[in-house]
DNA sequence: CGCAGACCCTGCAGGC
DNA sequence: TGCCTGCAGGGTCTGC
């Protein structure tokens, strides 16, 4: 389940479960879901089992659970990844399963984390952690305090703090839209600069924000793009306080269940239907292989240059 | 470097 | 009924 909310839903259902936990074993059913796996630094069956998990964290959409020798187990959803938790006799008999981890927990006993992913965009891997760029704490876990705390996994140090991130920087992100030709939606997506947001809560916050996705990110006044960054701050955390949003069986939390924020969405997946604002219908259109959803009335693509060029620069 | 597009994969809904 | 097309919330890579 992809964006920021559902894959915090999910790391927040299994930090209480695999903190402190043993991987005893591991069974690799599907060898696609290790592509980011990077075996030069070790097989992934060896470098887990025995391992003691510190805690679960997660940036973006990125999740990572913190063990010895410096090393995290990195998961990533992808479209269709689900992390669930299970009892140790349970069947497995899923359609996709990928990988399973055998936990054993002082407290809780024994149980299951399996890894099930549809469409094998998702994926689990075992890096190297690298101390973050700023030397704040890397993600939210609800530990600052752990010796991992100040350190990402390499293959996520290269993904940007999301909005709900205590580090984030309001000012950086402004900076970031300024210097951008391509339109808002499209600079929204990258992980690079802002993460956590994908396609559903980039049209919502665009929605809010009554901005045209096509905007040039460069012609929006620096006041825009903080009620922006506020639309999105605002639409995360709305979404997590309902558990996620989900379309079909995919979208669920660790124990299967899904969110419900979908009946509050605005936009997204609501082309036909009246804008909530204004009551003309929303239109969807064709963006990036996917689809962009809009009001035409309150979200018109301004021509007009906004925002003062600097020549200087 | 920024940017736009292609690509990875499976399953489902809808049109014919 | 079966075939075909388009579509799905991800990140990464390539070529310009």
């Amino acid at each position: 389940m992809p964006e920021l909310p559902e894959v915090e839903v999910v790391r927040a259902g299994l930090a209480p479960a695999v903190t402190g936990a043993t991987v005893s074993s591991v069974e690799v059913l599907d060898a696609r879901a290790l592509t980011r796996h990077d075996a030069a630094s070790g097989d992934f069956e060896s470098l887990v089992t025995g391992a003691r998990i510190e805690a679960a964290v997660r940036r973006g959409k990125f999740l990572w659970l913190p063990i010895a020798s410096g090393r995290a187990i990195v998961g990533h959803l992808g479209m269709s990844g689900q992390l669930l938790l299970r009892t140790p006799d349970h069947p497995g008999d899923d359609r996709h399963p990928r990988v399973r981890m055998h936990l054993e927990h002082p407290e809780h006993g024994e149980y299951r984390v399996d890894f099930l992913d549809q469409r094998t965009f998702g994926s689990l891997a075992v890096d190297r952690l690298v101390p973050t760029a700023d030397g704040a704490v890397a993600g939210y876990s609800g530990d600052v305090t752990g010796e991992w705390a100040r350190s990402i996994p390499a293959q996520v140090a290269h993904i940007a703090r999301d909005p709900l991130d205590p580090a984030f920087s309001d000012d950086a992100f402004v900076a970031a839209l300024a210097r951008r030709a391509s339109g808002v939606k499209r600079v929204l997506l990258d992980q690079g600069v802002v993460s956590g947001v994908g396609n559903i809560y980039a049209d919502e916050a665009l929605w809010a924000s009554r901005l045209h996705p096509e905007q040039p990110a460069a012609a929006l006044a620096p006041r825009r793009s903080r009620e922006l960054l506020g639309a999105v701050r605002d639409v995360l955390g709305r979404a997590l306080a309902e558990g996620g949003t989900s379309f079909d069986a995919q979208y669920v939390n660790v124990n299967g269940a899904s969110g419900y924020f979908e009946h509050s969405l605005n936009a997204y997946g609501r082309a036909g239907l009246p804008c909530s604002r204004c009551g003309t219908p929303i239109v969807r259109e064709p963006f990036m292989n996917r689809s962009s959803h809009r009001c035409p009335r309150c979200q018109r693509l301004r021509r007009a240059a906004i925002r003062q060029t600097s020549p200087g620069a």
